[in-house]
DNA sequence: TCGGATTAAATTGTTAACAATCCTCATTGA
DNA sequence: TCAATGAGGATTGTTAACAATTTAATCCGA
């Protein structure tokens, strides 16, 4: 089973448009207009908005009654702290339950995302990079805990939205290699060591 | 000025619902009707939509593509655990930056909101005193961090969703106090001490 | 030329109707 | 008796039109 593939508009229209502002396809500040959106994906002005209101939630975009919406600006260095830290929080208690419970066809999916996250990497492709580590992330996360997992789309999209940090391929595979080898072998003090030097 | 007048349809039916939520007005797994509460509201499904949507991301709802949403299950004590400290890491912050940053309006909009909690404690009214609670503690947020509000806001209703704690009345009126004067005299250490006991 | 009122265009907010999907329950047939 | 089937009703998903509001442009008069 690919993963999440069942999808209607608003749900495909917002992960879409999360990708475009995850890799600076809009400019900060920007406003985005529903006409022009509901032009790009073929539908009506309802299931687009659905989709801005769910990336306002998140924080992504910005809204004011009777204006629409704009690209929000990036978070201070203080508050990207802040961000970090309550991620990393959470995605620890994420990775300790899901080495404790996982089963093996987990583990499989992991090392699938892990592959797909190096074939992105190899490819240098920025975007799919950015793509594939959420993905990676959020995997465990919603096996861990799927009431979280909103919870945690929300500050990872948030901290990820100037992503300098995943430009250098080589050391997001190491990185990542470390974290889930770690979690293989259900050795949960070294896949948190690695998971914080990740997370950052 | 109150805080937050200006609304459209779908914000006022958001708070509505989210108050009702809060307060135990619906039963965990209970699904959610959409033509229900457009009536409720007096208006179209439209809104009402967008509500239900917006509580869905903060984690209070659950959403079912074509099934619509139902009231999510409380949260396991690990998770409120882990919720609880990420609340306790945003709020630090954003006190601390509001201690630095406050000019007298602000304060004085404190003790307003101090003033309405007190009241809704002697009252002994707890869906306004939840309410209340999370006004104070809202507002400090959104001064010190506009950026982290929604965020704040997931976190604050999700972990609010049991709030057995605020029952006793004479007890939240004092650490809210103890909380505030600090903040006044602008006492930082002392105010995220008492911050501390008083978010858990 | 400038500031302010007025109109027009663009955009968001809301609604009601229609389409697609799911759920219930009676019917059927073995 | 009981599982499979298939209406039908209920519910969600989408659309296009309309209302309300904001933004931009135009027109004045001093």
């Amino acid at each position: 089973m690919q993963y999440g593939i069942k999808h209607n508009d608003r749900e495909s229209i917002c992960e879409a448009l999360r990708k475009d502002l995850l890799t600076g396809k809009f400019d900060f500040e920007q406003p985005i207009r529903e006409q022009k959106l509901a032009e790009r994906f073929g539908t009506s002005r309802g299931p687009v908005r659905d989709a801005l209101l769910r990336l306002t939630q998140e924080g992504v975009l910005v809204y004011e009654p009777n204006k629409g919406v704009r690209v929000n600006s990036p978070l201070t260095d203080a508050e990207r702290d802040v961000v970090v830290s309550m991620r990393l929080r959470l995605e620890k208690f994420s990775l300790e339950a899901f080495i404790r419970d996982a089963k093996k066809h987990h583990f499989l999916q992991l090392s699938f995302l892990l592959e797909r996250l190096n074939s992105a990497c190899e490819r240098a492709s920025l975007p799919e990079v950015a793509e594939c580590d959420l993905a990676l992330h959020r995997y465990w996360v919603a096996q861990a805990s799927p009431h979280l997992e909103s919870l945690w789309l929300g500050l990872s999209v948030r901290m990820t939205m100037k992503y300098s940090r995943l430009s250098n391929y080589r050391q997001v595979i190491e990185e990542h290699n470390n974290v889930i080898h770690a979690v293989m072998e259900k050795d949960v003090e070294k896949a948190l060591f690695y998971l914080e030097e990740n997370v950052i």
